[in-house]
DNA sequence: CGGCGAGCTTGCGCCAGCGCAAATCGCTCC
DNA sequence: GGAGCGATTTGCGCTGGCGCAAGCTCGCCG
């Protein structure tokens, strides 16, 4: 079922913030919908051609793998949040594999069209910029973290920022809304899932996390914050 | 002194490419141009109110440091490379640190007077992207290095990418074009600088390397490479 | 209802590489 | 020329946390 989008909808979305009726209109005519099912594949490293992507509803893993083994969970994309956009900007190809976690849907604009609109449109350039330049601050974080700190610290901070991005309040804490496998939260910081799950039992017995179902509740938020901040 | 500069010299920076003569003295109406010794501190992490910086002549190192001790080395930039502009679209405080590393010419632009700028010419918005997502790819793959190679792996991709971005081919082969100490590219790439230190006079009796002045020069390009992507 | 498979936990041994300490090198400035 | 200082090298011991292997949990499907 895919469903009909309005230019509320899409005004919503921080990439079209501040734009005139009918610089939406614009940005309508030329949007491609599409819904998929859990665990698809949206597009994959080193594809083209790109387009540029938004998620309305569910969630996507945004991964990276090298020519060795290893990979790495760039990040998890929520609704409203813009992913694959990287890729117009540079080598004109995927730089990471994307799928889906849950049932979702997105919309997507091919790459001519979108340089088209930010065009005619700089307000939407500039939205990419403050998007991307937070996601740049946060890669950064990531990496002096990687550098500086201890496994379970950066486990901490890991949980945290998930909990900024997609937490929703509920009766017993916090809960992060994607799905959440330990090796998941082993690849975003860099560590193995072995560490993380010694870490959460560590924290599930001590009563601060509760994990349910692939879904991580955080009980405890002070205790967690002061665990990625100790300084001993 | 600092020199005169004209549409050409504007016109020739990655930030300005593509922009009709008018826009060019809208551009260079907004300008400040500063020159500095050696290890001056250009702004530091925290600092408001922010400005949009490109670097002319001399070379400057951007490093965060945390709340612990650690810090790392986010970038080093060269001639005609911009810097202190992520700031601008997040929380307007300067996330790093930037120092002079010989005597330096930079210009630089008022927050307002960039945006301005942008929303009267995108072109300028649409390279500041491009830019931006070039960085935020080699933040990534610094990232997945950190979390998957070992040590010697990473330093040998640093110094690759290091030569990619400011190296000029000499007779012995190619060099540097920063002052680079052993701790410098410990902060790139996630070590101390005893193992860098371990690692290159490793190299050097190789003959694959030579360091004079803080200068470092890759003597064997092909056999660096090789001990990246080796994969035993 | 029982068996299968994906994901999770946990005990254990091992080693890459960190970091101290001390010596050395090579500038610069009297 | 030599005193002083920042950068670098190198020997050595210690340990965080990786990763194997084995066992466990739980939901799903036939």
């Amino acid at each position: 079922m895919i469903p009909r989008l309005s230019r509320r909808n899409i005004s919503a979305l921080e990439l079209f913030r501040g734009l005139s009726a009918t610089a939406l209109d614009d940005v309508l005519k030329l949007m491609l919908c599409r819904s998929m099912a859990s665990d698809t594949r949206i597009f994959n490293q080193g594809d083209a051609p790109v387009r540029a992507h938004v998620l309305i509803d569910g969630s996507v893993r945004i991964a990276q793998s090298g020519s060795d083994g290893g990979q790495i969970v760039v990040r998890f994309i929520g609704p409203g949040e813009m992913f694959g956009t990287m890729a117009l900007f540079t080598d004109r190809r995927y730089p990471a594999d994307a799928e889906t976690l849950t049932d979702a849907i997105e919309v997507s604009w091919s790459e001519a069209d979108l340089l088209k609109l930010m065009g005619r449109h700089p307000q939407i350039a500039i939205n990419a910029l403050k998007i991307v330049g937070r996601r740049i601050q946060e890669t950064q974080d990531r990496l002096r973290e990687l550098s500086t700190q201890p496994v379970e610290r950066r486990i901490a901070y890991t949980v945290l920022r998930l909990a900024q991005q997609a937490g929703r309040t509920t009766a017993n804490g916090v809960t992060i809304g994607f799905p959440l496998r330990r090796k998941d939260i082993a690849d975003i910081c860099g560590t193995t899932l072995y560490s993380v799950s010694r870490a959460l039992t560590r924290w599930e017995k001590r009563g601060l996390v509760v994990t349910r179902d692939q879904h991580l509740t955080i009980a405890r938020l002070p205790e967690i914050k002061q665990i990625a901040k100790a300084n001993p």
